[in-house]
DNA sequence: CTGGGACCTGTAGTTACTACAGGTTCAAGG
DNA sequence: CCTTGAACCTGTAGTAACTACAGGTCCCAG
């Protein structure tokens, strides 16, 4: 007893992840997600699966991590014959990213819950909001080339 | 006994901070940098504020903030005439943002140690590395309209 | 069956940079 | 002082990452 699969269209994918049709079929046509099964007239049909990779990809785009980045972090998740040593080296690498990442949203935040508490309280606050993602002396010091 | 202004030409700008001259004049084109004072033949001279100024927003970018929300936490460190209850709604409103971001990152981190911490101990790791930025089931849901 | 919404492919436009071209400026060295 | 080469200028065009639109087809509910 076949089993009716469970599949979505892409304007059901785009509802439910607020990335636009003519963006899930470029990601598709670039690569990082793969070609659907269709329907004899040619329509998408995406399985669960396809959703959340989807979602990966918005989340990590959203965090600023370029199409190469996100596409090295499938690769790992793939799990596409990489050694542990490979596995590690790239993921070692991201890991860099991630954390110089974390501590400016963390200084950003600490900085915007200060502004937020400081108005409840009546009194217009100093804003070291600049400061808080412009220090150019710490340890590694500025980044690499932003563009 | 006037000082001696200190500045900096937009190839040293360029140089402290990683970012192309073409993207620098590209921001002060669409104002999210002041125009700075010029030599006689017409070359830029920045301060010390400009250059701060320029690592935050080029931070900011890099932690995936549009250019319409750098300038708006541009404007709350500006301080340009907002009452108090309106700074505390803009850096509210960005403060929500910004933890949902910490949130992604904090998984991603998580998961990439993980595999790090598993590949040295020599095994091949799980990677649910699709699945720490895909839930789409946390409180507030999905986010709106990424693109 | 019909009609309207959703889908398809392909082209063009937008945002955010980034490179290039041709001309000018600047500063160091002779 | 003069020369030279690097750095600067403006303006145009190209790239990355989407995003909208047009014309035609598919699909499903009534």
């Amino acid at each position: 007893m076949a089993e009716v699969p469970q599949y979505m269209t892409i304007g059901t994918v785009s509802k439910r992840t607020g990335c636009k049709v003519e963006t899930i079929r470029y990601y598709e046509r670039i690569g990082l997600l793969p070609a659907p099964v269709r329907s004899l007239g040619g329509h998408r049909h995406y399985d669960h699966d396809a959703l959340k990779r989807l979602n990966f990809i918005l989340r990590a785009r959203q965090l600023g991590f370029t199409l190469d980045t996100v596409r090295a972090l499938l690769s790992l998740a793939d799990g596409e014959g990489e050694s542990c040593a490979e596995v590690e080296g790239i993921a070692g690498k991201h890991l860099g990213e991630v954390r110089g990442k974390l501590d400016d949203l963390a200084a950003l935040e600490r900085v915007l819950t200060d502004m937020v508490a400081r108005c409840r309280g009546g009194t217009m606050p100093d804003c070291p909001l600049i400061e808080a993602l412009s220090e150019d002396d710490r340890p590694g010091g500025r980044r690499g080339g932003w563009n």
